[in-house]
DNA sequence: CCCGGAACCTGAAGGC
DNA sequence: TGCCTTCAGGTTCCGG
């Protein structure tokens, strides 16, 4: 599923191949994933401008473009940006073609998100911390943890928090900080909390220098399979043993979501 | 404030 | 083999 290192990965794979390229037609097959403006207007609007720039913020891409608007797409759960496709590619939600390659969105389950929008504030403006920014301090972790009881791993995954964490990372970044998944949030203490703020960096930079995790359907541009997941010492390891204890891999339901941890190196 | 559940979707996996 | 159910999890929303 793609969390931050994923888009991070996507993004960087993107960038030297299509800024600078203009859009010579876009056709949209899901329509649904247009959150807004109209499909026409959509299309209107896209066509003939120039990929200025990609940035990410949390989980979303945010494409510069040369009017004064910005596109902006999210991958959700089976999202993925293809160069050209493998001819049988199926469940493409949109074809961006520009001036040298064609951009391929394609999504198995349809809920990735498309916004084509002024002020880029209006879908990303509520996002907590990025965190692999300067800003992102112990200082600050704090902070947003002592606002919540909530389980710290229900809080890492909440975008309003710390931005661009998924299920995946959290539970790696839980193992890391040697941390109960369910321990509530404010019950963290200060050197639970520098630990997971350095777990938090590690874990997702590691993501990024492994191409991101290639669990279900996440591929590079290229079509190619990212390596994150076999640096995983918790995640998606259902049934196996902790690489540092010896310890089956436990999973629990923590807000729905499957919670995978290590009861012996991460004790309540 | 916190939680659970539903909704959006499809395909894989497991049970019988 | 094949039908049926469950599960997967990013995000938002709704009700208790």
């Amino acid at each position: 599923m793609p969390e931050l290192p994923e888009v991070e990965t996507i993004k960087n794979a993107l960038v030297p191949v299509v800024v600078g390229q203009s859009i010579v037609d876009v056709e949209l097959f899901w329509q649904k994933a247009l959150s807004k403006p109209s499909p026409d207007e959509f299309r209107r609007e896209l066509i003939g401008q120039t990929l200025e720039g990609i940035r990410r913020r949390g989980k979303y891409f945010l494409f510069d473009l040369s009017g004064d608007k910005t596109m902006i797409l999210h991958l959700k759960m089976t999202g993925a940006l293809l160069f050209e496709t493998n001819s049988d590619q199926k469940h493409i939600t949109a074809i961006f073609r520009l001036n040298g390659t064609d951009l391929y969105f394609i999504d198995q389950r349809k809920f990735g998100s498309l916004w084509l929008v002024k002020d880029e504030q209006e879908v990303i403006g509520k996002l907590g911390p990025e965190p692999l920014d300067n800003n992102f301090t112990p200082g600050l972790l704090s902070q947003v943890v002592n606002r919540h009881s909530i389980p710290i791993k229900a809080l890492l995954c909440d975008q309003h928090a710390v931005a661009g964490i998924g299920n995946m990372y959290a539970d790696e970044a839980l193992f890391a900080a040697r941390i109960h998944p369910l321990k509530r949030a404010k019950d963290l203490n200060i050197s639970e909390i520098n630990g997971l703020h350095d777990s938090i960096i590690e874990v997702l930079e590691r993501g990024i220098r492994h191409n991101g995790a290639s669990i279900s359907t996440y591929r590079l541009p290229d079509g190619a399979e990212g390596m994150a997941h076999t640096q995983f010492q918790v995640a998606h390891r259902r049934g196996e043993v902790c690489l540092t204890c010896g310890s089956p891999i436990t999973r629990i339901s923590i807000r729905g979501r499957g919670t995978y941890f290590c009861p012996h190196c991460q004790p309540e």
